[in-house]
DNA sequence: ATCAATCCTGACCGATTGGTCAAGATAAGC
DNA sequence: GCTTATCTTGACCAATCGGTCAGGATTGAT
């Protein structure tokens, strides 16, 4: 029952420090497919030990604990989130924003498509480590967002829609192609999807979603 | 190892035949949330029996094997879907069609929450028991749909868009309500969503969709 | 060379997993 | 009332679960 101290690594980081980080990479890298497959409860130690190449031992010598493993796998994926939530102002161009925020987000599900499944399973089983963040980080956040979206509305920029809705049609759309993977494939009949694929659709979502929002370039005010 | 027989109740289906019936929706209820929430991996017959208020050996007398109750619900979800799959034509309008489509999708995720999510953990997992039917049927039926779309664009009455994305996107905004229903509640502050919520939801997708496809009623074709 | 700290892992633990089975309870047909 | 088929369930099984621990291997500083 004492506790084991997390191995602290104050120096020597060379040498033998490699393998630690290339071990901790290796698990953490399987971890993620495998807690992504098959959720928190699904997953197994034994699983994720054998696709990192090491006993089981070792991956609990590492992590501590199958919770504390997955807790980390969240903070990592959040933490890629937040990196490419920059601030935006009223005085941004809408379109300009929109289509970033479409593109980044697809990059993000592209980069990191295990994360992204992770993430997915952590909400279809009810968020029970993350409603915290859902219902405070996050929603700070969406609600800031929503703020400046209406007012390019005001200013005429753009259609008054709702923008929770918006920002949640955004979402589920970039998404959708990490998560439901196994569908797209399957009824496109790839094997994979090409940068060229990725790129067509993000330029589809880009154009539905602005004109569908009657987003007008700043530069074309004038002419509604 | 003797192929035990299932149940065949010929007659007299009145008197206990009810609790039967009774017992199995019981059962069937409670393992699409367990399944929904967990996944297969996950789910355990312990959780689902003490869900359906039964002991866990008679959930396996009624449904033979996990595997077997999954399957069961996965193709129950699978029919529930096949209902609302009517054939539409190139005569019809899109406005009205892609309506529907929209509408009857998002109805079905708010009826069967449950079912949604539990097909959802099974694509996010790999669709181990469903590839099948998603690169066959479930193919076919998407062609088909593609099809039309682009004669309706030839015809000019809408944009020239990637109709197979079009339907992704349509899917997968729909989709989120269930699915993510966690994280819509945690950022919107909500409890539940009302169907007032729902059919805003539905008025904006419908709207903004339609618009970002230059979609145009068969009515004012002429006036482009 | 020595010593202490860190790394590594096989053996092991109680709990839980999906599934089997035998025996008792219940109901229907005659 | 008896027989037969169906229903119900606690006891039990091997396998696997997450986690602990002792102790040998390895390493870096002196």
């Amino acid at each position: 029952m004492t506790q084991r101290d997390a191995p602290v690594r104050t120096r020597g980081d060379s040498g033998n420090g490699a393998t630690r980080e290339r071990n901790e990479r290796e698990i953490l890298a399987a971890a993620e497919r495998v807690f992504a497959r098959h959720g928190y409860r699904g997953a197994s130690l034994q699983d994720i030990a054998e696709q990192a190449g090491l006993p089981k031992s070792n991956v609990l010598y590492y992590m501590g604990s199958k919770r504390g493993l997955y807790i980390r796998l969240l903070e990592r994926m959040m933490a890629r989130w937040n990196a490419l939530l920059d601030d935006i102002s009223v005085e941004d161009d809408p379109a300009e924003v929109l289509e970033a925020f479409i593109r980044s987000k697809m990059e993000l599900s592209r980069r990191h498509p295990e994360g992204s499944r992770l993430f997915a399973a952590e909400i279809l089983g009810g968020a029970p480590f993350l409603q915290e963040y859902l219902s405070g980080e996050l929603r700070d956040w969406v609600q800031a967002r929503a703020r400046i979206f209406e007012q390019w509305a005001e200013r005429g920029l753009m259609d008054p829609v709702d923008p929770v809705w918006l920002i949640f049609l955004i979402w589920s759309a970039t998404q959708h192609y990490a998560d439901f993977e196994a569908q797209v494939l399957g009824i496109t009949g790839k094997e994979t999807l090409s940068d060229a694929d990725v790129e067509r659709i993000t330029a589809f979502l880009t154009q539905v979603i602005l004109k569908g929002c009657g987003v007008r370039s700043r530069d074309d005010r004038v002419a509604s």
